[in-house]
DNA sequence: CCGCAAATACTCGGATTCGAGCGATCGGAG
DNA sequence: CTCCGATCGCTCGAATCCGAGTATTTGCGG
């Protein structure tokens, strides 16, 4: 088990039994497919795997209409103490990650001065877009429901920010010649 | 082409043909490791994929002793240019990335108020160990090249930076309360 | 009351990722 | 000179991931 997409499952049975595609409409809706990925191929593995591991059970099968069956999950026993291990192991230990942005900058130099310049300017704008977009929704989101439901937002903002500040003063250094181009690079 | 493994490989190649048993070395080497997820298995699928597109190609192989043969890589002109045109798409598009830590940070909830200013405690300890780490690590190699080339690894510790303070922060807020815990959460 | 877009609920298979393993060879201690 | 561990260079299969597709059904504009 180490796709997140599970801990969102469980995090989801804790509340009440659910069935995979209201996991993922409720998902959306609360807005926590900006923390995970989910897909629907994905998330039905997911649940296959949970299921293996005994975190989670099928519960009933309910038909409605005509429609596919619909199978209701719950959390088992074992399955609320492990949600609670993931989630504090993710906490305390720091994992390396790769986002794409840092392999790029690694190749800056393929640029040359101007174009990276260009390039990095560009990017600058479009965070500053989805900065906007994470603060109204912040926002939004806080009128409704605790802080603590939120905190993960707070987050990415800061995250958000610090790229975005990174990025406008190494253009500055770029402008400025402070960050030199070697020839060759 | 998805792979920023792939990336790197055309890097690489720009500077001289290489056997992909040497790319891993030299990029480990470099400490382009931290930038990268260097793992051998994907390695060989990625310069099959190069080679597929045809932006790299076989130049020759050779025999060293009896030992395995050595395929040696070189960049064809198509890969050149592609390589520029893959560092600008992901220098300009800020692609939504999905950290473990965001995804847990949405669960704090679960681990209640006191579990999780533990947990968070010892993430902030390891966060500063790392940034030790790194900013050693590039004093170190600032010593030895031009700032461009270790630019990547300012930007990874302004990143830790703000996840560490954000950290501090949160731990703070749940201490003093400022951070409340609704019931049931 | 007809038709068409959106929602419901899931399956399937191709593509990708990766780590464990494998066979060989080299360097140096004894 | 011979044995052992480290290094060399790569292959393979198991696991995972995910988007496109399927088939029904509801809702609603005209």
């Amino acid at each position: 088990m180490k796709n997140p997409l599970g801990m969102a499952v469980l995090g989801l049975l804790l509340e009440s039994p659910m069935h995979p595609h209201a996991m993922a409409a409720t998902l959306r809706e609360r807005g926590m497919d900006r923390s995970f990925k989910v897909t629907t191929g994905s998330l039905y593995d997911v649940v296959r795997a949970l299921v293996r591991e005994g975190w989670i059970e099928a519960r009933e099968t309910v038909k409605v209409g005509a429609r596919p069956e619909r199978t209701i999950y719950g959390l088992t026993a074992v399955g609320q103490q492990e949600f609670t291990r993931w989630v504090d192991r993710l906490v305390r230990e720091p994992q390396p990650e790769f986002p794409k942005f840092l392999s790029a900058v690694s190749y800056l130099g393929a640029l040359g001065a101007s174009g990276a310049a260009e390039a990095l300017r560009e990017r600058a704008d479009r965070l500053r877009a989805s900065l906007d977009e994470m603060r109204g929704a912040h926002r939004d989101a806080l009128a409704q429901v605790p802080r603590l439901f939120v905190v993960e937002v707070e987050y990415a903002v800061r995250l958000a920010e610090a790229e975005l500040g990174w990025v406008e003063e190494i253009i500055g250094d770029v402008e400025s010649g402070r960050l030199a181009w070697p020839e060759g690079a």
